[in-house]
DNA sequence: TTGTATGCGTTATCAA
DNA sequence: TTGATAACGCATACAA
């Protein structure tokens, strides 16, 4: 079996294939009966036209890109459940790259969206992107690009993003309303935009209340995963005991990492030390004890992410000139049992 | 900016289209010289050829399309991970859909891959697909298409699982050699393959044990999420007290429910009841207490899948036969403090 | 109202 | 060793 083509239907009803092709677009210079004629072959034989053909002639592809670092990960996959969703009710195919925080690849994969013709690009960066000239390329091709989470902030293009300072600093304010005032912070990679912001945030909730910073409650996590988290908060027991009030972490995984060597050092959390993290994954819910968190709202970023990235492929094919858009998603403290 | 064509290249060079795409293909008849003009040409411009051209010549897209239940899965986003990985080092893309265990979607998204002429197909079913006839329609085509994991049994296809019945037996057995006779088991929803092959599992290691299978002790859990558990564990102490040894659950997500439910009840895990998930999800390392499960090496049984479709793509390139292959990965039981 | 001709960019056959 | 030409399937400007 193979796809059926305008000659083969034109060939069958004897007709042109411009014919065929102007009947099925819906142009009004075709008879009611040629058309209805059409129409009910291409039904019949369940006629679906080819793509390379159309996406070669129209230079589109009804195809967009998107390149995240990685996929096992809670916040990026539910990014991607929106993303899917909305390129779906649009007849827009999705494809998909993951760069695993490395940047070479991650150049790699933007040669290759580029290359395949996609109508659009989002991404997500790596923490180890510092270079941008792939991003260049692609403003420089005229695609369309929506950078989202991982942002570099001086490339000219639509950004959306939480604003993490304030997200972190909202955090810190609450620990410290509530009493506490030596209040550790496992950071984040270096480098990455928001692991500098939700540190910064920090160090500000720090200096309005007036409480000194302390370069050794900052313990650095630069995979921010689980086992960080537990290694730092097993350096910070060794370090300081049990005189720490409460520890804010650069994301939920660390801070679970954290919960699990308190809870096995029989640290009691929250009345020896307060945790608060910062994504509010699924996990943070159903873990003991249940771990407040920063909701970063990973699905509405993921919604007004493809949002700006239709208008301006919508705006690029009007031909009007695109302006773009810079979108902060608001947070939210979400409190469970950890402080 | 825009994309370089061989025209450009064969006018700057004065020379013919034809000559210069016999050159970047590395025909033998080309003058080196003329090869080496050619190629410090089309670097320096950095050219790529056009991907809709090439496949509307070759008929292939070098594109594969996956159709998944559900992007936020710990099992799943981890063979997407692993089909990402495999993809890229071919230099394939991926096109990625997820079904929302909605077999309607599921069917307009195989039509839509069809339609855009991806290479191959990889399918993991919804859970609510009864008719395979889009699958059918797939084989017609002469696309290659691999099921994993869950599959249609009467597909002639390639597929790729875990023997569910076996997986469940083991952790049942496991749990009655520790001395375990009042077992019970959350079911997942009625229909899907492996959710009857792992009640199958569950029954078969009572029967050889000669426990009598007790009906009353198994609870439907449809949606086989963090809920179910919880309300299915809720029925059971309403029904049966303590005088319960055990539960096996479908999936580490309903037990972990379970877990949460017994932990607030202060029922003892595992001296009260023992609890054997399945799926060994990341979240099962870190809850309290940890959770005992059964590893279906996620990441395995993508690399395989791709790579079976990758070999039947190439059998059919090749204008070989394909023969269909039926791989079972294998499972462990993990065990950890919950029994 | 219908059909002819052309081009999108690449590749392969055949001629020069 | 190089080039002219046709074909992949579709869409449109233009001619009939």
């Amino acid at each position: 079996m193979t796809k059926t083509t305008l000659k083969e239907i034109a060939d069958i009803l004897d007709l042109s294939i411009s014919t065929v092709s102007k009947a099925l677009k819906g142009y009004p210079d075709v008879s009611q009966q040629t058309k209805k004629r059409v129409l009910e072959l291409t039904e019949s034989l369940s006629y679906t036209p080819n793509t390379f053909a159309q996406s070669l002639r129209s230079r589109t592809s009804k195809t967009i890109g998107v390149i995240i670092p990685a996929m096992v990960h809670y916040f990026f996959s539910n990014i991607i459940d929106a993303i899917l969703r909305e390129a779906e009710s649009r007849d827009y195919m999705v494809i998909l790259m993951q760069s695993n925080e490395d940047a070479q690849l991650e150049k790699k994969q933007v040669d290759l969206l580029l290359k395949k013709g996609v109508d659009g690009i989002l991404m997500s960066l790596s923490n180890k992107t510092h270079n941008f000239e792939h991003l260049q390329k692609i403003i420089d091709y005229n695609i369309p690009l929506v950078l989202f989470d991982k942002i570099a902030k001086l490339v000219p293009c639509s950004k959306v993003t939480i604003d993490d300072i304030k997200a972190s600093y909202d955090a810190v304010q609450f620990l410290i309303n509530k009493g506490h005032q030596r209040i550790a912070y496992f950071r984040g990679d270096l480098n990455p935009q928001n692991s500098i912001d939700r540190f910064l945030g920090y160090k500000k909730a720090l200096e309005d209340n007036d409480i000194a910073f302390d370069p050794s409650l900052v313990y650095l996590c630069p995979d921010a995963d689980f086992k960080d988290g537990y290694t730092a908060a097993e350096k910070l027991i060794n370090d300081h005991g049990t005189s720490i009030d409460a520890v804010h972490s650069i994301t939920d995984l660390t801070a679970i990492g954290a919960i699990n060597y308190f809870n096995k050092k029989n640290i009691r959390i929250p009345e020896d030390i307060a945790v608060l993290g910062f994504s509010n994954w699924f996990m943070s819910s159903i873990i003991t004890p249940t771990l407040s968190s920063v909701e970063q709202n990973a699905g509405k970023m993921g919604e007004e992410s493809i949002r700006i990235l239709f208008d301006e492929m919508d705006s690029k094919q009007k031909g009007m000139t695109i302006k773009h858009q810079k979108i902060v998603i608001d947070t939210q403290l979400v409190l469970r049992n950890s402080c």
